[in-house]
DNA sequence: AGTGAAACGACCGTAGA
DNA sequence: TCTACGGTCGTTTCACT
């Protein structure tokens, strides 16, 4: 529902709490940090732990959340879902690149998909129920796309670590 | 903090929310797919559109959390952290597999690892400020690690449509 | 950008079905 | 597993700095 606020610099010597390039100031950083342990804690208690009124935590946790610095979300485990397979499938491309992209987004059992260079066009992470949906979704709905040469398939045998807290450790 | 929660199926009649396969209800679905669009929505207004008590939302949002269903956590940009450069790094390795993964966990710029069966035996995802310490990155930090044989390096050029929400689509 | 205070709304534990 | 309810705590708004 929500845009992305549109920012026009008002350059009347507030310090910004982000900089031209991007990066957040500490105190962003530490609230940003609280809130990858748990999405749903409480502006006081973040306000306590770092020194600040609940009303300033929040303020900054609205204004990061319309800039798109960062979504507070709920992120399911796909074990748990039911799906039992994942991969990594190397897609490499002998046609239109945009369109073969917009056929692969409209697979509901693909999460995302990179456009890369080096060996493969295309990276596209998928998941499925069992091995045996996944061979039929890789060779009956990604092969069939117009435009795709070869798919490699690389199979997760283990998920290590998976984190959402880029540049925040 | 939180221990997965050891479930002994109480047989006494009583619907379970979670299924043997670990898929959930219709309800939980429905709570999963509104803290997917905002992690910090209400109970109360989670409950009154799904035509639920507070408590009952809330005692259902519990024990997802503590079942590892899922996690509500702030997710940041990796761009809007300053972090311009993305890569999946492909990994062949000659040594323990298990030495090389828990090498490449202590890396800072690895956000996640996957052991793999296919042509590499480990996908990394990396990210970097710019080409430079990228480069650093992956051959000064990734290639020293005993055991490595190969890395080939898939430069993201664009990211699209990255989802959190496996299986609730 | 930040604080503090008052009114309102959400959350939590628990009892009862 | 649900609802109902009361006590506590969090959020919102606003005036002020």
């Amino acid at each position: 529902m929500k845009k992305k606020q549109s920012i026009v610099s008002s350059d009347q010597g507030n310090e910004s709490q982000t900089t031209h390039e991007g990066t957040l100031d500490a105190i962003n950083k530490r609230i940003v940090a609280l809130l990858q342990e748990d999405g749903r804690r409480s502006y006081v208690s973040i306000g306590k732990e770092i020194g600040l009124s609940e009303a300033a935590v929040r303020l900054r946790v609205q204004k990061m959340l319309d800039d798109g610095v960062m979504q507070i979300v709920a992120v399911t485990n796909p074990m748990e879902m039911g799906f039992r397979r994942q991969a990594m499938v190397g897609i490499t491309v002998d046609g239109d690149i945009e369109y073969v992209a917009q056929k692969l987004k409209d697979i509901r059992q693909i999460d995302y998909i990179i456009i890369t260079a080096g060996r493969f066009d295309i990276l596209a992470e998928v998941f499925a129920e069992d091995d045996e949906s996944m061979l039929e979704l890789v060779n009956r709905q990604i092969r069939k796309i117009d435009g795709i040469d070869r798919t490699e398939l690389f199979t997760y045998m283990r998920l290590e670590s998976q984190r959402y807290d880029w540049g925040v450790r």
